[in-house]
RNA sequence: CGCGGGGUAGAGAAAUUGGCAUCUCGCAAGGCUCAUAACCUUGAGGUUGGCGGUUCGAGUCCGCCCCCCGCAA
């Protein structure tokens, strides 16, 4: 089939490539080249790094609301299909309805759970043991089409955004191509969603990095596997700022027959920082951070940072 | 020129008004021990990011340059 892409991020060019193989890309839709990092080089999305590098033409719009152009110049490909992987701006339908087959979504949760931009974070950030990739039909709602095809994929406990994202991604590269023969060759009819089991995520903010110690061990490390990369997890020592790059979950149990002739009160707060990096936590929970970062510094294994600063440990993290 | 923090031994940090460059860890050798990420003793390891200036004397003060990082995006 000829193919028009719209993406993004790695997940999509990974998509994007095994898509390739098969179909005929007509053309790649992208956002335009944004400035990245302190010194602002200018840099351009994973998915056009992909396709200037095979040869196929790209297209930065940035509004395909406002840009009249961007219509005309889209339905004069002439393409069978639209396919769309995390492509971080809403698509007006008057697009979507471009292509004769219309237009098919890569999304990276189990719809109708997790609709909307932290499909891959949020089962993180809640503990799940299972996600997948789900493969729809645009329609007028966010991720709300019927559904051509899914998967299921395992979350481990070491799982974090990044690695989980890795998962999913080579998981909807052949799903879609199947997919998307399956719904060429009318062998696959399209499943209505379940509208009333729909849950939605929201864009995830610098601010949900910020660590509350009142919460449970297992809560901060889950939200520590979600924030991966970015925003991360942090806190403040000294008024400055703390990236916890690394850290584990401690059993309270084990910390408990450890701490015997420890104040009680000392071990009720949380947020204060025990022996070797051990921090307290809401519910009686205990996390110890193995590496860090301190504003303007370097990140360090926690015992490095211990090294040179004899007053971590005692101090409340905020 | 977006705002800001920093560069001292292999790692992380100190160093008061400019005045013997220290501490913790690691490393090496020896000792103790059934044993150890334990403990004791000794030791090696530095052009304090670079160049220039002020000074009797600069990690510290001044100028220029290089590099790292946080925020922001």
């Amino acid at each position: 089939m000829k193919i028009v892409f719209f993406g993004t991020d790695n997940f999509a060019a990974h998509v994007l490539e095994a898509l390739m193989q098969k179909h005929e890309v007509l053309a790649v839709v992208t956002v335009p080249d944004a400035p990245v990092g302190r010194k602002q080089i200018i840099q351009k999305t994973a998915v056009a790094e992909l396709a200037d590098r095979v040869g196929i033409s790209v297209f930065k719009p940035a509004s395909l609301k406002k840009d009249e152009s961007i219509e005309a110049t889209l339905r004069g490909l002439g393409a069978d299909v639209f396919v769309v992987a995390i492509y971080s701006k809403i698509i007006p339908q008057n697009i979507l309805n471009i292509p004769t087959k219309g237009s098919v979504n890569v999304h990276p949760s189990l719809l109708p759970l997790y609709r909307g931009p932290a499909p891959i974070r949020t089962p993180l950030l809640h503990g799940d043991t299972v996600t997948g990739v789900s493969i729809i039909l645009m329609d007028e709602q966010v991720d709300h089409g019927p559904i051509l095809g899914s998967k299921e994929v395992t979350i481990e406990p070491s799982d974090t955004n990044t690695t989980l994202t890795e998962k999913l991604a080579a998981v909807a590269a052949p799903l879609l191509v199947g997919a998307l023969d399956g719904y060429a060759a009318g062998t696959i009819t399209p499943q209505e969603q379940d509208h009333e089991k729909a849950t939605f995520t929201k864009l995830v903010s610098k601010e949900d990095g910020k660590v509350d110690w009142n919460k449970s061990a297992v809560e901060i490390y889950n939200a520590w596997r979600a924030y991966d990369v970015w925003p991360g997890i942090y806190t403040t020592w000294n008024g400055k700022l703390l990236k916890i790059v690394n850290c584990v979950v401690l059993s309270s149990s084990r910390m408990r027959g450890s701490m015997v002739g420890q104040a009680a009160d000392t071990i009720e707060k949380p947020g204060i920082v025990l022996e070797g990096g051990i921090v307290t936590c809401g519910q009686d929970s205990y996390l110890q951070i193995t590496k860090l970062q301190l504003e303007g510094k370097q990140a360090m294994d926690i015992k490095a940072f211990l090294n040179g600063n004899k007053d971590f440990v005692g101090s409340t993290l905020k």
